[in-house]
DNA sequence: CTTCATTATTTCGGAACTCGAAATTAAACG
DNA sequence: CGTTTAATTTCGAGTTCCGAAATAATGAAG
């Protein structure tokens, strides 16, 4: 059941969509909020004029865009998010190596760095001490204060417990169960969690793509956008009703790690037959080197090996392009799986692991075509696209954003506080 | 983004999460709602005076139960729906066979019937027409008025484009494309869509399942509940956020037609290695015979053969044995790729295709073990559960109550209207 | 340089909700 | 018949939003 509403409800709410317009579409001015979100122009003014006393925003002298500024009337007075009053910070460990970015309330990274740091041998009850004491480190290194830091979010591959904070399992870990939210917790005393990466793209290109409306809203039918993320793994994000889906523990969207062939080729998940033990990097290779099926499946596989299979993909090599087509037929099929089970209207595929286009596409498509029937994929619009590489990063900021407008929405209009 | 909130959301929400309050547990007095809801007294006796003088809702005179009306005190009076006052036509259409439920506000079905039609030959320009008629003689045979009716549902196996209000692919039709919505909405002048079955099962289950809360409300995290009715052939619902997820065009959840085995035994939607053409009655029975594979696999599978295939299973016939064990892993391995793509935090199994259950569930169970990694899977429930047979026209019934709920809700304190 | 036109923002009063506290109502108890 | 108890209603206050009118800040025109 729902929540009663009250006029919290309303206030948080009507707040909350202030802020989101704002970080998405840069600073703008309170006519332009007005018309962007639906609400009055008086209502426009109180609740900006609280976000303001709050600290929270601030209003942007001059500078107008020239075709704007030229017109006739008072000008409009811009309005964006207050630097330097609080940040939040972004981690993504990734085999062997961890990297941080410091963003301000608009979302502007402020301070990045990238560092070495032995996470597959790590002993899980000492690994969480190692990334405080980085934090540490690279706050110290900024200019910017630990205190003005409301919030920690850790990108990580594999699988999160996010209501424990845990990594449950994941392949930069020889360990399982390895604890990161509390000791960040313990140390900085503010609100951190661990998420999947591949959670995290969804969630940058949740904010890039706030533009372009779902359909839902035309058509009151519900809309799901999937990304999914092949490379050193194959990863997925699902955006259902403008939110990242993350399931009943943070593990939601597995993609990789769905079965395609039952009781098939090892992964490095442990189990058999997984979409990434034919689509991911070390699959491919596997494949296409003819090695055995029982191979170690977790060796992470080089670029200068992949470039090889790239070369040999291109040149034709019968058993690489085979190894390639093998691969983007478990993508196929993973796709329509996932067709079946939620009729998304859109699916984003990029990542590394699409090199090979011109052999590893058609194989996707006719994997899907195979995989289920045609009235319900023809409603689906598949696009592959580029993503930036730190598209994890910018994800993770933008999440750990939205969690802090939904915050500061909270409390009632009771002076300064972030 | 979120639409503005403002007095009338306000409203919105508090009538509905009343309506369905009073839906769910029946008859309750004031004191009561304002338990459940959360509202205050004073708010419940504004709401439901709105919904008494708009005919709505009314007092039910005395009968309370005795330990509650021999207590001291003012003697609550409890509200309930008026009946009379509108009534929901759901409408089941399965091969060969149409069923019609007429229920009041409150739910309660006031009319029922169920009869032949030919479905597998009819042209689909003409079906529409024909269930028309069907449903002017039913509301003719009853003492209602059609006047009463606010709208209408229709449930049936298959593929179904709930925008437009057609069946798309179902093994009930050999054409595809049946409009059914459409013709309807011109002859009675009423809302009307169509929907999938097991869609609708899973409406019934969210109703009866409202008292257990799902987990998300302590968490925060989201929770998902699949159900899964097996028989003549597999169907799924999602329960997500305390909706059932229809998808994009509403053809979510088509968990039958997954891909099970890539290039595997043909189905009846035209696909191979669908999981009913494993796990469905006509699947089993095709493995159990040892008919060839491509053996036309539409054939309806009489109640009489299936008792013949759970016998021999009895009896531990090999080949019977062997084809239950198929299927169990057929559906075990469906939801192991459930639970990597959703992480769902239930999953409820049902239907007579459970019957051979000591062979069927471990079998299940072995397949979900195969198919996706431990620590995903150690946090779903997995129950089997008997569903009673009028578990789609029940829960249709009860979508559309909530869409009448949602109807009521929307325009203002303006006098008697449904 | 003043006045007008134009556009942005603020102010003000009204409307719609909810809520808590204080009546009021309707029974059982003694 | 008064007292106690519990349900419901009434009343006044507190939010928040909105529309309309007022105010502010500018360019254009004379």
């Amino acid at each position: 059941m729902q929540e009663k509403a009250d006029s919290e409800l309303v206030r948080r709410q009507n707040r909350r969509i202030v802020l989101r317009a704002l970080r998405e579409k840069g600073p703008l001015a309170r006519v332009e909020l007005g018309r962007m979100t639906g609400l009055s122009p008086a209502s426009i003014t109180t609740i900006a004029a609280q976000l303001i006393a709050e600290n929270i925003l601030e209003e942007v002298a001059g500078n107008l865009p020239l075709a704007i500024s030229s017109r006739r009337g008072r000008p409009m007075t811009r309005l964006r998010f207050r630097s330097n009053t609080g940040h939040v910070l972004a981690i993504n460990i990734s085999i062997d190596k961890i990297s941080l970015a410091l963003a301000d309330l608009s979302g502007l990274i402020v301070e990045c760095s990238a560092s070495h740091v032995l996470t597959f041998n790590a002993k899980p009850e000492q690994f969480g001490g190692i990334v405080a004491d980085r934090i540490a480190q690279f706050m110290a290194a900024s200019d910017r204060d630990m205190a003005s830091v409301n919030r920690i979010g850790i990108a990580i591959q594999g699988l999160a417990d996010m209501n424990n904070g845990i990594l449950l399992w994941s392949p930069a870990f020889a360990a399982r169960n390895v604890p990161l939210a509390e000791p960040l917790k313990d140390r900085f005393k503010i609100p951190c969690w661990v998420a999947n990466d591949a959670n995290m793209i969804a969630e940058g290109f949740l904010s890039l793509d706030m533009a372009e409306r779902s359909p839902d809203a035309a058509t009151g039918r519900q809309g799901i956008t999937a990304t999914i993320f092949t490379g050193y793994g194959v990863g997925m994000g699902l955006i259902m009703d403008d939110k990242v889906y993350h399931g009943a523990t943070g593990g939601a969207s597995e993609f990789g790690h769905m079965n395609h062939i039952p009781h098939g080729a090892p992964c490095r998940c442990g189990r058999r037959g997984c979409i990434e033990a034919y689509a991911a990097d070390y699959g491919i290779w596997r494949l296409a080197r003819g090695r055995p099926d029982d191979d170690a499946p977790h060796d992470a596989i080089d670029s200068q090996r992949m470039a090889e299979l790239l070369a040999a993909a291109e040149g034709g090599e019968p058993k690489v392009v085979a190894a390639f087509q093998t691969a983007g037929e478990a993508l196929g099929f993973g796709i329509a799986r996932l067709i079946a089970i939620l009729n998304p209207h859109r699916i984003v595929i990029a990542g590394p692991g699409l090199s090979a286009s011109h052999i590893i596409k058609p194989a996707i498509l006719a994997g899907v075509a195979d995989g289920v029937i045609e009235e319900l994929r023809r409603n689906v619009a598949i696009e592959f696209v580029p993503f930036e590489t730190d598209m994890i990063l910018r994800g993770t900021i933008d999440a750990l954003l939205r969690d802090v407008d939904g915050e500061v929405t909270a409390h009632s209009s009771a002076g300064a506080s972030v």
